[in-house]
DNA sequence: TCGAAATATTTTATACTTAAAATAATTTGC
DNA sequence: GCAAATTATTTTAAGTATAAAATATTTCGA
C-alpha cells in the first residue's frame, strides 16, 4: 500500500495538466456520443425497415419480457432511464397494438400493471434475435479479446458518473 | 510475428464462444448507451436551467467556432450527424435570436452560408466554458492515467462500426 | 441548348423527449 | 376522521429527430 501515494486522488494540479485533462475529457465524451450515435442510427434505421417498429418500442417490450407476471407502469420511467410522461402515448400505442395490457391495480387505484401479451412475446423475441444480430453484425471487428475490458472501463465510467450526481 | 496466428482475426468459434462473445457485445452496447444517456440528460439539464439554451444549439454554434468565415448550411448536418430536415428550424430560430446570420451564396442560389454574429460568438464562449467545467465535474473521480485508454479503445470501436457501416 | 440528373434546402407527417402543470387516489399527521 | 402531503399517471407545450416528398437551382450530356 506504500506505492498509493505516489497519485493521490485529488492532486493539485498546475496549469498545463489541468488544461490536458479537460481536453482529455471532452474528447472521451464526444467518443462516447459519437459511439453511440452512431450504433443508435443503424439500429433505428434496421427497426424501422424490418419490423416497422422503434426502439423506444423495443425497450419497453425488453423490460417486460424478463417479469412474466407483469411491472408496475411506473417501474418502465425508472428503469429506461426515461421522463413518465414519454411512456404513456408508447405504452398506449402497444396496448392498441396488442403487444401488452394495462390493468389498473385492485390495491391501488393510481397504479396500473402492464404486461406482455402472448403475442407480444413472440413478436419481441423475434425483433430480439434481430437485434442481437445486427449487434454483432456492428460490433464484429472489435477485438473479442477486449470486449471485456471496455466494459469494465464502461462500468467504471458510469459508476464515477452516477456519484457525481448523487452527491450534490 | 509468429505469435499472431494464436489469435486469428476470423476464428470459427464454437457455439458457447459464441454465445459469450454475443452477450458481451450486448453488454457494452448497454453500458454505452447508458454513459451517454447520464451525461446527455445531466449536460442537457443544465444548459436549459443556466442558459435556456438546447444542446442542439450549441452543437451547432460550436461548429461555427472556428469557422471564422462561416460554413455552407449543407455542411452542418454532414457533421452533426443529423438529418438536413431536422436543422432548419434550429437555424431558424438562431438566426431569429441573433446568435448567426444565413445568407444566400451569390455564386449558387442554391446555397446559403451561416455565419456566427459577434454576440453569437460571445455567448459561445461563455457556454462553452461552462460546458467544460460540468463535464470535469461529472468525469472527476475518473482515473486521469486511464482516459487516454479509453479514448483509445473507443476511437477503435468507432472505427470499426463505421467500417461495417460503409462496407456493405 | 435543352431536357434530365444532381444538389441544396424546406416542408410534411410521425414519433420521441422533457419539464411542468393537472388530475386522481392514497397515506399521514394531528 | 379529515386536511395536507405524497404518489401515480396523464396532459400540455416546446423542442428535437427522422424519412420522404416537394421546391428551387445548377450542371451535364446528347
Amino acid at each position: 500500500m506504500a506505492l498509493a501515494k505516489e497519485s493521490p486522488p485529488v492532486s493539485p494540479k498546475n496549469g498545463a495538466d489541468q488544461e490536458a485533462e479537460y481536453r482529455a475529457q471532452t474528447r472521451l465524451w464526444l467518443r462516447l456520443l459519437a459511439c453511440t450515435t452512431l450504433i443508435e442510427g443503424e439500429l433505428r434505421r434496421r427497426f424501422r425497415e424490418e419490423f416497422d417498429f422503434t426502439m423506444p418500442r423495443f425497450d419497453v417490450l425488453a423490460q417486460l419480457d424478463r417479469e412474466p407476471s407483469g411491472l408496475v407502469l411506473g417501474e418502465l420511467p425508472k428503469r429506461l432511464m426515461v421522463s413518465a410522461g414519454n411512456l404513456t402515448p408508447i405504452v398506449d400505442r402497444l396496448v392498441e397494438d396488442g403487444y401488452i395490457t394495462r390493468t389498473p391495480s385492485t390495491l391501488d387505484r393510481r397504479v396500473q400493471i402492464v404486461c406482455m401479451t402472448v403475442e407480444g412475446r413472440k413478436a419481441f423475441r423475434r425483433m430480439a434475435k434481430s437485434h442481437g444480430s445486427w449487434l454483432a453484425e456492428l460490433l464484429a471487428e472489435f477485438p473479442t479479446d477486449r470486449l471485456d475490458g471496455l466494459i469494465g472501463e464502461l462500468d467504471q465510467l458510469k459508476g464515477v458518473v452516477r456519484d457525481s450526481l448523487d452527491k450534490p
